[in-house]
DNA sequence: GGCTAAGCGAGACGGTACGTCTTGTCTTTAG
DNA sequence: CTAAAGACAAGACGTACCGTCTCGCTTAGCC
C-alpha cells in the first residue's frame, strides 16, 4: 500500500468526482449511490476514487463541504445589539436551510453516516459544527458583556440549549420544524440565560 | 402478489429471525448485516423474511423493539416532589444507558436508519420517543401545578430543552456525554423553567 | 464453499452459456473472450458461470465439445479395402477441417489452453483424441489382417507416424498444410508400415 | 508516435527486464505474468517496456531466446556414421530436455502463445525450429549419400516423420514421453526411410 | 561546456475485467 | 401444502492490470 503522492493529484478528476457525487446524491439518495455510478458520471476510473477516499461516506462528505465552507471560518453572527433578535435570526435561518429538500437530504445523509464512522464525525465537528457553535458562543459572550446574558451563564452550554431542541426535533423527526418553533426555542432558552432580574 | 395471511404467520420463525438479527447486529454491525446471514442463523428460508418485512431496517427495528418495550407505555418518571432532582435522575439515566456500547450502537443504528426512512421514523416516534417525552411532560406538569415551574411555560418545549442538548451532543458527537453534563443541562434549563421570582 | 447441487442445475442457463461462448469465441477470439461478456450475451448472472465452471478455458472446452461429439464414439474410418487410399482420405479430411478458419481457431485455442491445464488435456484426450486415434488404429489392424501392413508393426505407433507430422506442422507453424502434404505423409509412412517384401 | 531511437536504448534496462521476466515466468507462469510485475522487479518504468516490446508474448519470447541461442546456428548433429544410432541420440536428447520441468514449461508457454500470434510463430520458426530441422535434414542427406537412406526419400519430410510423433504426444499430451518411445519412433521411421532392399 | 532532446524511473490516470458478495425472485424438495 | 433450501438474474464491490500520459531526472550528442 504505497500511499499516493498528493502533489500529483488531478484537480480535474477531484472536481468531477465531487460534482458527480452531488448530482447522484440528490437523484438516487445515499443508499443507492454507488462508487461505480460516481466514476461513470465523472468520467473517471474507479481506482481514482479508491486512491483518494477510504469510503463512500468520505466522498459524500467532501462533496458536501467542497466549496461551500469558507476556508477562513469567518462565520460571525449578526450583531444588531439585541441578542434575542439575533438568535431568532440564526435559528430561523437554520430552519429555512433545513426546509430545502436538497439541504435536508444532504445533512441527514452525513448525520446518518457519522453514527458509525467516528473519523467522519470528527471531521464534521471540526470543519462545520465547531465553527458554527463557536460563532454563536462568541455572540453570546458579547451579549454577556452587554449585560443581556447572566454573568454566571456558561455560554457553551447556552449554545446547546438553543441548537439542541432544533436538531432533536429534526433528527428524531418528533415534529416538523418551522419559524415559529425557532422563535419559541429562543424565548424559552433566553428565559434561562437572561440575568435573574432582567 | 397475494398479501400473506398474517394469521398463519409462524411465531417460531418470527422469534428466530429477530433473535438472529440481534445477535448478528452486535457481532458485525448494521452495515455488514445481511438478510442471508439472518436467514441462515435463524434456520429460515430467505423468502420467509422477505414475506414479512420490507427491508433490512424494518427487521432490525422490530428486533430492537421486540419484547423490550412494555406494551402499556407505563413509563412514568420518578416523583420525589423535587422536580430538579427528578430531572437530573432521568437525564443521568439516559447518559448511563448510552454509555453502554451495546445500547449506544443499537440506538445509533436506528437513528441513522430513520434519516432516510420516514415510515420507520414514525414508528420509532410512536412506540418509543413520544411515550418517553409524554412521561417527562407529565412530570413537568405536576411540577407546574406545585409551583416549581412557571405557569406560562410550555411543558412540551421544556422537554425538548432538556433532551435536545443531550441528543445534540450524542448524535452529532460534538463532545462526550457524562453525568456532570446531564446535571448542567438540568441547571441551565431549570433557570428558564422556574417561575420568574423563584 | 458448499458444492452446488447438480440436480438443480438449469439446463436453459447451461445451453445459453455454451451458445454465447461459441458465438463470442468466433467474434473476438479466446484472449478477448470475457466471462462478463458471456454472461451478458447469455442473459445469465456471472455467478451462474462461476458456480459450474472453474475457468474460462473449461467453459470454452465444454462449448466446443457440447453436442458435436457423438456420445457413442462411433468414429469408424472408411474402409475401401485399400488402406493407403483410406488413410489419404482421413488425413486430407483433417487438413480440410483445419483449413476452415473457424475450426482452426477453435482447435488452436484448446491446444493452447491444455498446455497449462493438464486436467483439460485429459478431458480432450479422453473425449476427442483417443477415440479418433483408436479408430485409426482399428483400421490399421484390419489392414494388418489383410496383409497390407507388416505383422510386426505396432499400429498405435503407426497412428502417431501419420498424425504426428501433420500436427507438428500445424501447431508449430513450420509450413502451411495442404492435401498434397497429407498424401506425402501417407506415402512415406506407408513405406515403413508395408510388409517388407510388399 | 515518433519511433524510439534504438541507439539510445539502455542495455541495463533491457537486461533487467529480460532477467525479471525469466524469474517471474518460472515463479508464476505466463498467464499470471504481468507487465507491471516485470517493471517493478526490473526497477524500470512501464513505459520502458512498452517502448520496446509490442506485447507480453514478445517480451517473454525475447527473454527465452536472449543469450541461449548460439548466433551462428551451428547446431550440427552428431555423426557416428550410423544414422539410426545418431537419430536415437537426437530424439533421446529432446525427450531428456522436455523432461526438465523448467524447459517443459517454457516451451509449452511459447507454443501456446504462437497459436494466436503468427508473428511470434515466425520468429520461433526462423530462430529455433528451422535451424534444428535443417541440421537434422543435413544429417539425413549425409546418410542418404552413404546409402543408409533410400535415394527417393524426401529428407525434409523424413525430419517431420521423426519429430512429428514426438511433439504430437508432447503437445497434445496423449501419453508421456520417455527414451524407449524415442527409440521406437526411430525404428518405425527408419523402416520407411531405409533403402527398399535394406 | 552548456544546451537540448531523448530515454529513463515513477506513478496517476481512464478503463476493463476479475472473482466475490448480496439482493430479491423463482423453483425444487422434503417434511 | 408449507417452508427450508438454494439456484437464479442482476449488479456493486474493491482489486489488479491494462496501455497512455505526464512528471522531474539523468545522460547523451551537437553546438
Amino acid at each position: 500500500m504505497p500511499a499516493p503522492d498528493p502533489t500529483r493529484r488531478s484537480a480535474r478528476a477531484r472536481q468531477a468526482i465531487l460534482a458527480a457525487t452531488r448530482e447522484l446524491l440528490s437523484e438516487v439518495g445515499f443508499a443507492r449511490l454507488t462508487i461505480e455510478a460516481i466514476a461513470a458520471r465523472a468520467g473517471v476510473g474507479k481506482q481514482t476514487i479508491y486512491r483518494w477516499w477510504p469510503s463512500k461516506g468520505a466522498v459524500v462528505f467532501d462533496a458536501l463541504l467542497d466549496g461551500n465552507v469558507d476556508p477562513e471560518g469567518n462565520s460571525a453572527l449578526p450583531d444588531t445589539g439585541e441578542i434575542e433578535r439575533d438568535l431568532r435570526t440564526v435559528l430561523r435561518a437554520i430552519v429555512e436551510e433545513l426546509s430545502d429538500p436538497q439541504t435536508d437530504h444532504l445533512q441527514r445523509t452525513i448525520t446518518a453516516e457519522i453514527q458509525h464512522d467516528p473519523a467522519l464525525a470528527d471531521e464534521l465537528v471540526v470543519r462545520l459544527l465547531r465553527p458554527q457553535m463557536r460563532a454563536t458562543a462568541d455572540r453570546l459572550r458579547v451579549a454577556q458583556g452587554a449585560g443581556q446574558i447572566g454573568p454566571d451563564v456558561e455560554v457553551d452550554l447556552g449554545v446547546e440549549l438553543l441548537f439542541g431542541p432544533l436538531f432533536h426535533r429534526w433528527l428524531l423527526r418528533t415534529a416538523p420544524l418551522d419559524a415559529a418553533y425557532a422563535d419559541r426555542i429562543v424565548s424559552h432558552a433566553m428565559a434561562g440565560l437572561r440575568p435573574r432580574d432582567g
